[in-house]
DNA sequence: TACACCTGGTGTACCGGTACACTAGGCGAG
DNA sequence: CTCGCCTAGTGTACCGGTACACCAGGTGTA
């Protein structure tokens, strides 16, 4: 009879009139069990809605089936973000198609600071490893999280040569169809407004845009580093915009920053794409109803989790279909774009 | 000498001196403990790096310090939406402060499909409760929480006369301040563009606008449901204006529909707010850069999630401070909003 | 003086699984 | 016929904590 609450294996064995083990091998598919066996306990095991508790199987094997998310609210009030919410979406789809849980941390101390969290989380067991985004220059993550011997991705660009398993997208090849598309139309001075230098994914695509114009044979306009949100785009933006012989076209570091600097464009008196064209990058979807539609560096960002919890099951030792990654950003071309002004 | 791997209950006994369970009862404060044991255990814990390992605690005590939030992206594709995003950050950031862990989990079944999945979480003991959002009409849910035990609080309108507890907005006051706007700029047709029929939350939006333009001696204009989404709220926006006697001011479900729908006005040739004014809903930051500036009913997603989380620590028996909830819409004014025209 | 009671502990079973050692019986090879 | 090996299981220690029973010794009280 199928007591109150919760049933353990032990019911299940003596309803399937086997012993605790015998169950644990068919559940496990490990040692030989006969089939006839097997089905009883199977059966056994409906009858009851047994499930093998995650807590003792966790503790029995040191291995929690969990893995960590930690995300740092410290420099952007939104912790979770409309791209990280994506970021997500991709991330817990396939763990748990793999059995794994996703255990989500938000941070309010400066990186760095976290490094009690994440050894909280180890010493208790709680989690199999972890997954981290937003790479700092300097980013101490990656070597605590080895020194602690918890297996770690990140999402984005290691800081320097770090070994650190990762999911990168190099931005010369998105930036240069950027590039290319505002030249074709015309363009000769280009303006970057990208994230904060402390961020290496901003970093590195400053300096793909350096490159990129100079192996264009331009000369290098306005390069300003700033916060990811709307509000610091939108000074910057006025800032470049006013200064002397202003850019003709603006590249953003996300579709707020972008959104935001045609605003300030507007409040000038400047009109996009007439006098300014913009491009911002992520391709949030909200881009496609404003006016003008924006033109954008799309990302794949769901895909970026996907794959980056893939590369995680990976490193703990769960077979998992062949990780294919090239890149996931293209350029998105919609109305912020048109030829320049003829002055 | 502290050795490889993580310390245990009982290295940490050994180095103070003291009994397996001496430790246990410093380290939760029951029982009767001299003042020197006490400090001579912590400093051993502290020394060793210790933390009870969270599976062993949740195995004997029965109780995983874990809550569960499983979101339904079978009916949204971008299942964690930037609302959802916020919704998130209020929850973990209460949870954590308790000491509880958030297990997120994402479902691409039709709600009630989801059985299985809470089902499994708590046959498991995974968690040992929910927070559920996004009511449908006849959700099953809440009753088949109850029927499997385990404690949860809805984010929003439980349908019918359900007993969960929950965090609820009443939508009259904010739909009010919005048609008292609208009035008071002198429109006198007001359509409606809300979320889909099978939304508790929306139906009740839906039926507080009907009340509110009743109330102040209007005639109901168009309303529709449709889905949460741009392009829904685009083809729909476009059959509303092109109808005869179209309305003078349109009210959304959300921002992206309201951004989707002045991009719909646009198209057939018609000014936002010089032709329609257009109020949106939740308030995002991006509201405020588009042109025009989106006047918005503004609701404070990240409370609601502080608060729906105290609501769940309550419920598990935690000692929460007093929660305090009331309402967290508010009308916001901007410029999508504006005088009908005179015709 | 005897007894109850409080303080500050100790010893051990137990939570629900898994790993590993072990065994009974059947069968093929020498 | 005997041995070895394979199949299909059983028995039990153990993972790392907590709960509960118990105990020594000091103090208050009748």
């Amino acid at each position: 009879m199928p007591k109150s609450g919760r049933a353990t294996i032990t019911d299940v064995a003596a309803r399937a009139g086997v012993s605790k083990t015998a169950v644990s091998k068919v559940l496990n598919g490990t040692g030989s069990i006969s089939t006839a066996t097997r089905d009883r306990v199977l059966q056994a095991a409906r009858d009851l809605h047994w499930q093998p508790s995650a807590h003792a199987v966790a503790l029995r094997r040191a291995r929690s089936q969990t893995v960590a998310l930690v995300l740092n609210r410290h420099e952007a009030p939104p912790a979770v973000s409309a791209t990280t919410a994506e970021l997500i979406t991709g991330i817990e789809t396939t763990l748990s198609s793999r059995g794994y849980g996703l255990l989500l941390h938000l941070v309010d101390q400066p990186p760095g600071a976290e490094s009690e969290i994440y050894r909280r989380l180890v010493d208790a067991g709680r989690v199999d490893g972890a997954i981290l985004t937003d790479s700092v220059i300097g980013d101490t993550r990656p070597a605590l999280l080895r020194e602690l011997g918890l297996p770690a991705v990140l999402v984005g660009t290691p800081d320097g040569d770090d070994p650190i398993p990762h999911v990168r997208t190099d931005p010369r090849p998105a930036i240069d169809q950027a590039v290319d598309h505002l030249l074709g139309l015309g363009h000769r001075r280009l303006g970057f407004i990208g994230g904060p230098a402390t961020r290496v994914q901003a970093v590195r695509r400053r300096e793909a845009f350096e490159a990129s114009v100079r192996d264009h044979g331009l000369e290098l306009g306005p390069m300003v580093s700033t916060s990811y949100s709307g509000t610091a785009s939108e000074q910057v933006t006025r800032e470049v915009l006013t200064a002397p012989d202003r850019p003709t076209a603006l590249l953003y570091g996300n579709d707020t920053m972008a959104i935001a600097g045609i605003k300030a464009a507007r409040d000038l008196g400047l009109r996009t794409p007439g006098d300014v064209s913009v491009i911002g990058a992520e391709g949030q979807s909200v881009g496609q109803w404003i006016d003008p539609p924006l033109t954008t560096v799309q990302r794949n960002v769901v895909l970026r989790g996907r794959v980056a919890a893939q590369l995680l099951l990976q490193e703990l030792g769960i077979e998992v279909d062949e990780v294919r990654w090239a890149t996931d950003e293209e350029l998105l071309v919609r109305a912020s774009t048109a030829p320049p002004p003829t002055s």
